[in-house]
DNA sequence: CAGTGATTGTGAATTAAATCACAAATAGAA
DNA sequence: TTCTATTTGTGATTTAATTCACAATCACTG
């Protein structure tokens, strides 16, 4: 079978969001030319990259928006809805939580947890919320997808072991450790606004140093 | 001279932030070797990433890590304090403000912006906090650097626009719309939640599919 | 229904990144 | 000091990703 590159999945999971947007709109179709201005990459690769879902463009006139959506969510398996869940529901955990659940589309979120009793007890929304040490049994029995971590770093790399002894496939770390793991079928994505501001300040002092 | 190439730059921010960890723990040198485990890339990769910033490492017996974190500092311009701002203050921009505010280390975060008159008077805060259109002006006056974007999707491209006339070089964008700009000197690092659980979404899908 | 202009899909070429393999350097022991 | 076990730094190699170039396809017009 024919893999599709990692930086490929990437940008499709960028033009899907963008496809959303355009239906949104009314728009129907759409050429690779604009698509790619929109996203910022060559119209070239936006081609090379929905080459890989297989023909779905019409060669006059661009491609279909509903059937590009289509193809990208049946090919990156963002059709069937994932339970998700949050763990640490402190300032960033409830942020992330209460505006996840205005857009309550692929991804339902349906757990929380946290190791502040009180927390578990007081905080108020609709989801089920429990304490930390469940994480594994809730996970397992609720058999949930997918997790956010949003706890300070030393709880990090713990939190995350509980996710993954719990059956938990995929994790987005909002915390400033990297996480990381052996298992080869579980996969994390490392979000770290400090280190996003260090590439930033690196990309604009190579950049002023290469004028030079 | 010998550019350094993006992804290089990512991973050496990554480790930037282990060393910073690994100081505190009163660790003063490391391997190549225990350095890639640590970050989860392979010890070639981790040298030859150091390598670009010319001899750093002592044959014998790995890298200084003081000497190293200086070195990856001077390279990647993050010794100067870098002045920052966050437009939108709403319950994902208020939860970075005052996270960052507690790791006052490189990044200072002078000004908030927000739409909402309401929210630039009753936000309980200790940054100045303007409205919305006064952000050209106030980055300018400022002299601010980064910019850090927490709006709703609708007004992200506008708050950039604005930024950028304002002279800013770097933004993060925490906002479901991707943000682009066609000037070369401004760098955008867009960061989506929701495109992140698709990506997970997807490389599970994918890791599935290979399997059978 | 032929002719034109636009647009896709993809093999080939190019460029970039990751990995390897090993010489050179060093620390520490004997 | 000399020998050995480590560990770096880097040119060479391999692999991956991007870009290119153009034939094939289709919509639309007159």
């Amino acid at each position: 079978m024919n893999t599709i590159p990692q930086p490929t999945v990437k940008r499709l999971c960028t033009i899907y969001q963008f496809l959303v947007e355009l239906e949104r709109e009314g728009m129907t179709s759409i050429s690779s030319a604009e698509l790619g201005e929109k996203v910022g990459i060559g119209s070239h690769n936006v081609r090379k990259d929905i080459s890989f879902l297989g023909g779905v463009g019409n060669c006059g006139s661009g491609y279909e928006i509903a059937k590009l959506k289509e193809k990208i969510a049946a090919h990156l398996g963002l059709k069937e809805k994932k339970l998700t869940c949050i763990v640490g529901l402190g300032r960033i955990g409830s942020a992330l939580l209460q505006h996840a659940q205005h857009f309550p589309g692929e991804y339902q979120i349906v757990a929380g947890f946290d190791s502040n009793i009180n927390k578990v007890e007081t905080i108020k929304t609709n989801i089920s919320v429990f304490p930390a040490y469940q994480i594994t049994e809730v996970v397992k029995k609720m058999r949930i997808n997918l997790g956010i971590i949003a706890v300070p770093e030393a709880a990090a790399q713990e939190a995350a072991a509980r996710l993954i002894e719990g059956g938990i496939k995929g994790i987005v770390n909002f915390s400033a450790t990297h996480i990381k793991t052996s298992c080869k079928d579980i996969f994390i994505r490392n979000i770290d606004i400090t280190s996003e501001l260090r590439i930033l300040s690196a990309l604009i002092k190579i950049n002023i140093d290469n004028q030079q």
